[in-house]
DNA sequence: TTGCACACTTATTAGTAAATAAGTAATTTA
DNA sequence: TAAATTACTTATTTACTAATAAGTGTGCAA
């Protein structure tokens, strides 16, 4: 199965995104490596914040298929593969998703920032669920509600990717082992 | 005591950074409002990577009178008065300066990147110290070590500049109310 | 077979970016 | 008081930016 152009597209802008930031990259760097003219790319996506809703579609697209293959596993290895995937955000030098959005936030259009809230309200429900879950079952222990517990494990883990990018790699692995530590028995 | 052209810049720098991102600000930008020409900027600052760094320094300068000011505090207030300015900056539209160059990282130079190296070894110690000091006077109580606890603390409240702007206001409140409620006995 | 949508290219535009050279007026120093 | 130095302005350059209009070839559909 071959990728289309269109794919290409949105997955070179995702990882210049996340690498540089959406104001430091341009068409030119996604249709040169692409082999493709400029005025292609605006075939495709009419603008650039047409290509950043589209990032984000694809990311909410992606999360939806991650979070049915989980559905039938147990809280704690939930969140193992959730805390890993973003481990290897990290090694590949790009930052979360949520974060390279939100340091441009107001650089962005209405249409761009309900997208990327969406897709962020769906994680935080979706980790807000696994610790209810793992509360329940007594996998998990925390002294907080689980939605306040979903947003320092979030923030905690996508801060991560942009701190380590300062401090070095140690560091990544760290935080993610104290985060799984302090909230399994 | 006036403030010189060159303070006004780099505060306006600041400013810009950290509410749309360092490569969506230009010197016209600075420039406008302060009511000179675009060259002005230049000459103080030749590059804006040399703006750059003069923010980071600025930034670096600020800590120290501080970690001055708080020295004598105890733990529990010197974290409090830490997290409330963090909450400032929240309430001002801004993020957090080192996850704003964080994002944006792979477009500094060096140079710049260096600076902000050092300044957030300065805050991660800081922090440190003074976690390990409320942990020797039991005051503070965690299963992790000094700079895992710190790394999770600035990592949690940096983030949350940031995903606010994307949740909304209250959660804003709801993770530092957590960090503190965690932390102390 | 014609015509029409699709996925582009060619060519261009208007605007903005960072950066610099050269000039000027005011202040400081020797 | 002459010569620097400082803090700018004026004017311009080079490069890049997003965006668009108009054209091209290919393949499918009526």
């Amino acid at each position: 199965m071959s990728t289309s152009t269109r794919e290409k597209i949105i997955q070179l802008g995702d990882d210049l995104l996340r690498k540089q930031g959406f104001n430091a990259f341009s068409y030119a760097d996604i249709s040169k490596p692409l082999h493709i003219k400029n005025a292609a790319v605006h075939y495709h996506f009419p603008s650039k914040q047409d290509l950043a809703v589209a990032i984000a579609l694809w990311h909410k697209d992606i999360f939806d298929r991650f979070s049915q293959k989980m559905a039938n596993k147990e809280p704690k290895d939930r969140l193992k593969t959730f805390l890993n995937f973003y481990h290897s955000i990290h090694l590949s030098e790009k930052v979360d998703i949520i974060g390279a959005f939100a340091t441009d936030w107001h650089s962005l259009e209405p249409k761009v920032q309900t997208e990327v809230q969406e897709f962020t309200e769906l994680v935080i429900n979706w980790l807000s669920e696994l610790i209810q879950e793992g509360l329940d079952v007594g996998q998990f222990r925390t002294t907080q509600n689980a939605r306040t517990t979903a947003l320092r494990i979030l923030s905690s883990i996508f801060a991560s990717t942009q701190l380590v990018r300062i401090t070095g790699d140690h560091d990544f692995t760290r935080v993610k082992n104290s985060i799984l530590e302090e909230l399994i028995n």
